[in-house]
DNA sequence: CTTGGCATTCTTGTATACAAAAACATTGAC
DNA sequence: GTCAATGTTTTTGTATACAAGAATGCCAAG
């Protein structure tokens, strides 16, 4: 005879307590996206569990999330491996994502707000000062900003969780490409093209420019490219 | 000392053995979407055990993953429950459906091999005949199989596994429109417009069209609410 | 009748134990 | 020197044990 009668969830808590297993998959999380491990590592058990001060099962729960995620390939009765994007998969990720973004533009166009709008503009001037102090840490940080008002204001939670989710995913990624000289500019440049167009409310020409913003194409193939064979010496 | 000096993962072994544990997380999936735990339930650990005859630690691992998944929710030191998506959630979703196959449309129509293409025509005559036969079983098989061809044939494998997965979780929704009259009739004559707009390799065309079929609105709204009224009783 | 506190019982989260499988190393044959 | 077979050791997968946190029930006070 089940005890809990309250079968049901109740409204979302919204803990932010979190269980030693999900920090573990994020410093995990974290620990391969800053190149500790690299593509086909294996991920040792019981060394990280020393490592983190816990036991395996924990560390086997984060294991499977980051398996789902795609960062690990659980390959049965073998271990976990460290599976990072090659060059394929990597242009195909930034074409979905390019993609999505232009779908959170249209709608956003249609239904961002004037205090996201504020928002956006002030998240550029930010950006602004950040490349005037050549501070690649803070762009870095007012573009996050700036991306995720728009997917926010795109009004579709779903859509704004999943285009998170793959933007955090290619954060390594285009994190080493702001080195390359006159990229913050571009960028820049092109962000305030996109507040226009969002301010104007002309889906077409906001999905378009954010395509085109996220695409990776023509000198920025050739960036990502190179900055693929330094991550592999 | 680590003893494994084969630290790279060797080229993909395609293992198809799975473990307990996947197997487990696959029909606990399989429960949640044929209705036998519905929104708020909560999954009882030892139960569950019992159950399929396994240990608690199977399927606690199983739980990391559906919870990834967003089919169940992990409150810590609570529990998981099942959470199934609710009217606006399922908007949304089907909203990005929409837009994920879209995107698929517009790069096949570049890129559909002439093989593919035979395939979509003969994917929609087995439509045709399950709709002759009021099969909606081997409709809806026909109809999913369809629709991969076109994710696959993006040419991203990326956006393809992205758009399949979607594709999953909206199955039990999706299915439940089928039985509503006229909706296979309509729905065939869709896919043959999708697959003229792909034989012409008009871009913006197959897209529109893939967007159109999908996306629910005008009637087709109503009857998905009717159908979560239904589920909720 | 409701409310609040305490004890009890159940449940989760983590550690540990153990069996099965995989990798390694050694030996021997060619 | 290369390669195959076999025994040893590591490593994974699962079961079990145990500690700490929730939920329930009970009792008393208002």
């Amino acid at each position: 005879m089940p005890r809990l009668n309250f079968t049901r969830a109740m409204s979302k808590p919204e803990t932010m307590e979190q269980r030693r297993a999900d920090n573990i998959a994020e410093q995990l999380e974290e620990l391969i996206f800053n190149g500790t491990f690299s593509d086909g590592d294996r991920l040792d058990e019981v060394r990280l569990a020393e490592q983190f001060g816990v036991s395996r099962t924990p560390l086997r729960e984060a294991f499977q999330r980051l398996a789902l995620s795609g960062l690990v390939e659980l390959i049965p009765r073998r271990g976990a491996f460290v599976r990072q994007p090659g060059p394929v998969e990597l242009m195909e990720m930034f074409e979905v994502m390019a993609e999505l973004e232009a779908v959170c533009g249209r709608l956003a166009a249609l239904r961002i707000t004037d205090q996201a709008l504020e928002e956006l503009r002030d998240a550029n001037s930010n950006c602004q000062a950040a490349v005037d102090a050549r501070d690649s840490d803070a762009y870095y940080a007012e573009n996050e900003r700036f991306h995720r008002i728009i997917y926010q204001q795109s009004g579709n939670g779903f859509l704004a969780q999943e285009a998170t989710k793959l933007h955090k995913r290619l954060k390594p990624f285009r994190r080493q490409q702001l080195r390359f000289r006159g990229r913050m500019a571009q960028s820049m440049a092109e962000h305030e093209h996109i507040v226009r167009a969002l301010e104007m409310g002309t889906s077409d020409l906001a999905a378009n420019t954010l395509r085109e913003h996220v695409a990776v194409q023509g000198e920025k193939f050739h960036q990502l490219m190179a900055t693929l064979k330094n991550a592999a010496e």
